[in-house]
RNA sequence: GGUGCUGUAGUUCAGUUUGGUUAGAAUGCCGGCCUGUCACGCCGGAGGUCGCGGGUUCGAGCCCCGUCGGCACCGCCA
């Protein structure tokens, strides 16, 4: 054995032992008649000692070494004369009597602190060394817990967890499928699962009716700082279940994983709102609820005063930042701005301040006396001290802007606490999604979704107005889990691919096999999938999920410690079959 | 596919507005001093293809064009 303890568990009460300890030189310090050196592992850092009274020789070899060169320590715990209080380790030392060099190390590029010097890009290429890092290490740790705690508390429900194919075949819906050529097959192509969604169907077919798997999904779609093509998925199936029976399961996994993780308890069930109430309210099906500042309509009452930019529009909304009077021309100019980019799409942002004397100035003054004023802002929940803003235009786009706002003031204002957890369904989404461009229905969630029974008799005349059994879980504005009641007749499914313009042929083809199965008694089922990466960057308080990733891609998709991906060989692509021609 | 920000010692950044002598700081690294440090302290030193290519100019880190990389967002993606 290289050690005999780790450099995190040794205490005052280990007092006078003989320890041999093995790790990471962290940091040393050299005060002339004595050096001392943090020794690093996994479980934490312990202070090495030496003496030139001691050990003149010894004292001298320890000061030829780097930070992190890997050595063995061999001497005896004691107690600190100085001691450190912010350290686990801090009452005691160890009085080195023998060293020995397991292996040097070439200065690292970057501090191995917690707050390291290094950039995002350099952290990347050297990951092994970020890794080492307590805050990435704290991560993976956390990652490890709750994916632990996932498993034990669907473990305790009766599911099982099984594996499913990694090569399948590609689908043309949804997201792009990353694809993998078979030299077996010439021309043939596997892809890889953007999610288990049919296999995790046949197996409730199979009769397996509690499914669970810590998975590995891929998309072939652009990336974002909460995206990556490859990234995990808790993903879970339930046979002779309704909604409401996976929503209380899956809640009671989201409340088990807050409590055993953070000793967090939610006395009530998490608040559920319609995707309608969603947009109406937050203008986002994925609304974070750490804070109000919900929207006022006022399309029917704020008209008529000959403003024609409220008049003309076909919706007007507020939202209420509470107690911003004082806001000051330049940071309500900075807002209007914000709201003005194109990313957020807003034509313009109208402002009503209340001061705290019951007086009122808007930036719509010239066609509205104080008293409108007053009363648009008694119809918007205003009181004296309070911002108004107001926005107006074409409904959803004015919803979107409104939404954007609402999260810019609420970043503004601090009230997007990270320690502060607000979970939430949303629920009744759309079956389907019209798209302008190719004019036709996509499946909002897939197309096994079933619709609600009572909306079913639409499906021909006006799709558009079909809601699915489709439910996410949505906790801080991130959407972390998504699923839905599946399709088990036959018949249904059949008119559900109708809808979204496949032919019979195209529908067999891509799908025939889980159709055949339904044809062998198909029970009622249904699922939901979370995501574990943003899971995981929530509970850690993470913006990004690449913090809660051991080896995570760049925005571009590309490794950049391995610098991949990268092209192969002629050979290879000749033994695949595979010709490669520059458009 | 699009928009914005960004690239300067090992590292993090300043310098770019208004082109002008030898490109600075901090930290890290190397050397010296220091017996209770723990972000040790003090003294000294080395360290630069200003991402790359082209252009304008007497002169470019700075201006122009192109290109490559990174980050964020929109489209896309559940």
């Amino acid at each position: 054995m290289y050690r005999t303890h780790t450099c995190g568990e040794l205490r005052l009460s280990d007092k006078q032992k003989k320890v041999t300890l093995s790790g990471w030189i962290q940091r040393s310090r050299d005060l002339g008649g004595m050096t001392f050196v943090d020794l690093r592992d996994r479980y934490g850092l312990t202070q090495l000692v030496f003496n030139m009274d001691t050990d003149a020789s010894l004292c001298q070899e320890v000061r030829k070494l780097g930070r992190e060169c890997v050595i063995q320590a061999e001497g005896m715990v004691a107690e600190r004369s100085n001691k450190n209080p912010k350290m686990p380790t801090g009452d005691i030392e160890i009085q080195v009597k023998r060293f020995s060099i397991l292996n040097s190390s070439v200065t690292p590029p970057f501090t191995i602190e917690d707050e390291s010097d290094g950039g995002d890009e350099l952290r990347m290429k050297y990951r092994y060394l970020d890794l080492r890092r307590n805050p990435l290490k704290n991560n993976l740790l956390l990652r490890h817990q709750m994916a632990y705690e996932t498993r034990s508390y669907l473990n305790s429900q009766e599911f099982i967890e099984v594996e499913t194919p990694v090569l399948i075949k590609s689908t043309p819906e949804g997201a792009r499928d990353f694809v993998v050529p078979s030299r077996v097959n010439a021309g043939q192509f596997y892809a890889l699962p953007q999610s288990p969604q049919t296999f995790k169907q046949l197996l409730m077919v199979a009769g397996y009716d509690r499914y669970m798997q810590i998975v590995k999904c891929f998309r072939d779609e652009d990336l974002r700082a909460d995206r990556q093509p490859e990234f995990t998925q808790i993903d879970c199936e339930m046979a002779f279940v309704h909604q409401e029976d996976i929503l209380v399961m899956f809640e009671g996994m989201v409340k088990h994983l807050f409590k055993a993780i953070k000793g967090i308890e939610f006395s009530s069930a998490f608040p559920r709102l319609t995707y309608a109430k969603a947009l109406e309210k937050y203008g986002n099906d994925k609304p974070d609820l750490r804070f109000g500042m919900e929207f006022v309509d006022l399309t029917g009452s704020a008209k008529g005063k000959g403003f024609s930019v409220l008049d003309s529009a076909a919706y007007i909304g507020a939202i209420v930042a509470p107690g911003c009077t004082e806001y000051t021309r330049k940071q309500i100019d900075e807002l209007t701005d914000f709201v003005k980019k194109p990313q957020v799409g807003g034509k313009g942002l109208i402002y009503i301040r209340m001061g705290t004397d019951g007086s009122v100035k808007s930036s719509m003054d010239k066609f509205y006396t104080p008293e409108d004023l007053l009363a648009i802002a008694a119809v918007a929940g205003a009181t004296a001290g309070d911002l108004v803003f107001v926005m107006a235009g074409d409904k959803i786009p004015t919803l979107k802007a409104m939404s954007e706002l609402r999260l810019e003031m609420g970043n503004r204002l601090g009230l997007r606490k990270k320690n502060v957890f607000r979970p939430l369904w949303v629920v009744d989404f759309p079956l389907f999604e019209w798209d302008e461009e190719t004019k036709r229905f996509y499946a909002m969630h897939h197309p096994f979704t079933s619709p609600k029974p009572e909306d079913v008799q639409y499906i021909e005349s006006d799709p558009a107005r079909i809601r699915a059994n489709a439910y996410d879980c949505v906790i801080n504005g991130a959407e972390v889990g998504g699923g839905s009641i599946r399709i088990f007749e036959e018949q249904l499914q059949k008119k559900m691919f109708k809808t979204l313009g496949f032919t019979d042929e195209e529908a067999k083809r891509q799908f025939g096999f889980l159709m055949d199965a339904f044809r062998y008694g198909a029970p009622p089922h249904g699922g939901i999938a979370f995501g574990l990466d943003r899971l995981v960057s929530i509970f850690a308080g993470e913006d990004s999920i690449r913090d809660v990733i051991a080896f995570p891609k760049n925005n571009a998709g590309r490794d950049v410690m391995a610098d991949c991906p990268a092209e192969i060989s002629e050979e290879q692509l000749k033994e695949l079959s595979i010709k490669v021609v520059k458009l």
